[in-house]
DNA sequence: AATAGATTGTGAATAATGTAACAATTAAAT
DNA sequence: ATTTAATTGTTACATTATTCACAATCTATT
């Protein structure tokens, strides 16, 4: 992922163009559940902490989904977003790493809404393989491969301990995981072009708000 | 958090330098792990996977750190960049919310090294209340403020259900909480001036992954 | 002591990103 | 049928972030 440029039809926008509109689309289905038909951007902006014109320019790169003098009707525009993003059929996801982290997310309940499933669960502990966690079977390490080839499944989880996360990341791509979502504090490398990897770093994050704290003393 | 601009006795630079930095201290440690005692701006942004004059240059805004021909020693460069970031004393922290995830959290083994705690742990659930999880008692939700002040904890995680999340980190201001991690999907909004919020969201990150995968076929 | 090779620190140049401003459009009011 | 008020979409502009490029400095070698 990093730094390469994504286009579309109009023009070319960074990675974080994508990374709004989802957050888009999450405030949109709240506001929805709140029964709001209809959004100026300047409404939506407020709740989100941006500039309306950042958001307009946002949906500016995929088309016009407003209508002046008026805004947004919101039940068009979170289908909008959601054929932007990709949003129109199931993606199945395979987690490695059934620890307390991986059985949390293997029990978080915000993956249907995005049509996000968790179809395959790895750990290398014989005592956890099994196991059936959220609906979801842990199987062993060695069945891998041969899982994510015949699920087609391109979308994959990392939350081993930190000393594996590498071999790990090379072992799903290698059984054709095409994007990886990291939860180990380590910073992955690969050599596959075309490959996108993001990062939560919990204790990372935590030490960012420490310096904003520290600071202003 | 968001946009707002920060000045050290050089220059101003983006919440992203911190962000990054804390990067650094984190691959740095790592590689201290290794026995590596020196390495230069180049091999180290090879792992890191930036480039190497972002590297110095982000090391500029706070002094000089390396030597010409030479490198950085791996554990003073670890030493400043411990200094920079606050980690001279122990933080405490407030959890909020102890389902699956917070759970998690407060088992995740990689705080101490950065000299964070979860210090107090918070439920509405009274099944919950009284237990011990990974050493910290949960408590309940109205005991909070008084926890918060006495402790004089300044950092608050929230992981409740998203309904509740706006609440709860008005409460936690009010009780003297200075940043806030939210692990909710929702838009945290607060009134008070210098509160720094972060937050992660899971489904937010795959569908980022989702769109790449989906925009190249 | 001088030279060669490596690597930092940083001002200047470039690239990317975000904002402002306004014409275009809509709906409601008169 | 006009006018008014609201709000979008987008161009031009301003700001911010990243990279380049090179003088300064260090170590090792001759």
């Amino acid at each position: 992922m990093q730094k390469e440029k994504v286009c579309s039809k109009k023009k070319c926008f960074s990675p974080e163009v994508i990374k709004r509109l989802s957050l888009y689309l999450r405030d949109l289905k709240n506001l929805q559940k709140q029964k709001v038909e209809v959004i100026s951007s300047d409404e939506i902006t407020k709740i989100l902490d941006i500039s309306s014109a950042q958001f307009r320019k946002d949906l500016s790169y995929f088309g016009e989904f407003g209508k002046r003098g008026v805004g947004y009707e919101v039940s068009s525009l979170i289908r909008e977003l959601e054929k932007i993003l990709g949003i129109y059929r199931w993606w199945d996801i395979a987690l490695v790493g059934v620890g307390r982290l991986g059985s949390a997310l293997l029990g978080f309940s915000g993956f249907p809404q995005f049509k996000l499933r968790i179809t395959a669960a790895f750990d290398s502990d014989r005592r956890k393989i099994g196991k059936v966690i959220s609906g979801v079977e842990v199987k062993s390490l060695e069945e891998m491969p041969a899982v994510i080839k015949k699920g087609g499944i391109e979308i994959g989880i990392i939350c081993v301990p930190p000393q594996f996360a590498q071999s790990i990341a090379e072992k799903m791509v290698g059984a054709g995981i095409k994007s990886i979502l990291n939860f180990t504090p380590v910073s992955i490398k690969l050599p596959a072009e075309g490959i996108y990897i993001a990062s939560v770093d919990v204790a990372c994050e935590l030490q960012t708000l420490v310096y904003f704290l520290n600071s202003r003393r």
